[in-house]
DNA sequence: ATGGCTGAGCTACTCAGA
């Protein structure tokens, strides 16, 4: 089963690049983040068409997250923590492989910059409710996948120039600490542990030429819990999409489980 | 390079992104 998280900006620009993603990659799931868009405006059929179902939690312009599935998903929810601000940052469901039950968990996490403003207390806040609650549904289900635009650049190696980023909210010392205790409930990071030296990104700025001369962020991530690590077959990071004609600022990151 | 693009909402310009 192939499972791809891809932060768009925005869905609605964008559904002429994914469209042809999708028929190129054909995953089994897309877990989409920062659709920007509301329920309603969802480009719902033109996903039908080609197979997919969509399971939306929208908002107006900003934030907003989806899964289109080729498969049937149950237990779709969109209030996996208390979010102070009401954004649309998270959706859950589970889904069937072979004889396991997993629980997928789709995410968009709060920027933080600057960090000298409230958005930064939000980033934090927003973390440490995220993992006490994933910390509560290990219990009920050791199969889990959380995926998405995590905002967080675990270590040095994840980006292209790490000192630029020390006072950044995507690598304050603080914020790695809170994605080592997500990790450390029993998640494995699923690119990093099969690259344990690789220098690859999964986002690149817009400005300065920043996709040409590769300062890229690898910011986007899969972790899968310890139990279903036996079923990873492997994880990609696909470039293509970036170095089309009006791109995301992010690529699809690509999982295969058995 | 001290935010240099981009999208949404709206229809001038701000907010947000990372």
């Amino acid at each position: 089963m192939k499972i791809v998280s891809w932060n768009v900006n925005s869905v609605r620009a964008r559904i002429q690049n994914i469209l042809n993603y999708i028929k190129q990659s054909s995953p089994d799931i897309l877990m989409l983040q920062e659709i920007k868009t509301e329920n309603k405006n969802f480009p719902v059929s033109d996903f039908k068409n080609i197979g997919y179902e969509s399971h939306i939690f929208g908002q107006k312009s900003y934030n907003g997250v989806a899964f289109l599935s080729k498969i049937k998903f149950n237990k779709i929810s969109t209030g996996f923590i208390n979010d102070k601000l009401n954004q649309s940052r998270i959706i859950a469901g589970d889904i069937k492989n072979k004889s396991d039950l997993i629980k997928l968990i789709n995410i968009y996490v709060p920027n933080g910059n600057p960090i000298d403003t409230e958005k930064y207390d939000y980033k934090k806040i927003w973390l440490k409710l995220f993992v006490l609650e994933v910390k509560k549904t290990l219990l009920k289900n050791k199969n889990i996948i959380i995926a998405g635009d995590f905002n967080i650049l675990p270590e040095e190696i994840d980006s292209h120039d790490h000192t630029k980023y020390e006072n950044d909210a995507l690598f304050k010392l603080e914020i790695r600490k809170k994605f080592r205790e997500l990790v450390n409930l029993g998640f494995v990071d699923v690119y990093r542990h099969l690259n344990k030296d690789k220098q690859e990104y999964t986002f690149w700025d817009y400005t300065a030429g920043s996709w040409q001369k590769n300062n890229g962020l690898r910011i986007d991530h899969f972790l899968v819990s310890n139990n279903i690590l036996n079923n990873v077959k492997n994880i990609i990071i696909n470039k293509k999409p970036r170095s089309k004609i009006k791109p995301s600022d992010h690529t699809p990151i690509e999982l295969e489980i058995s």
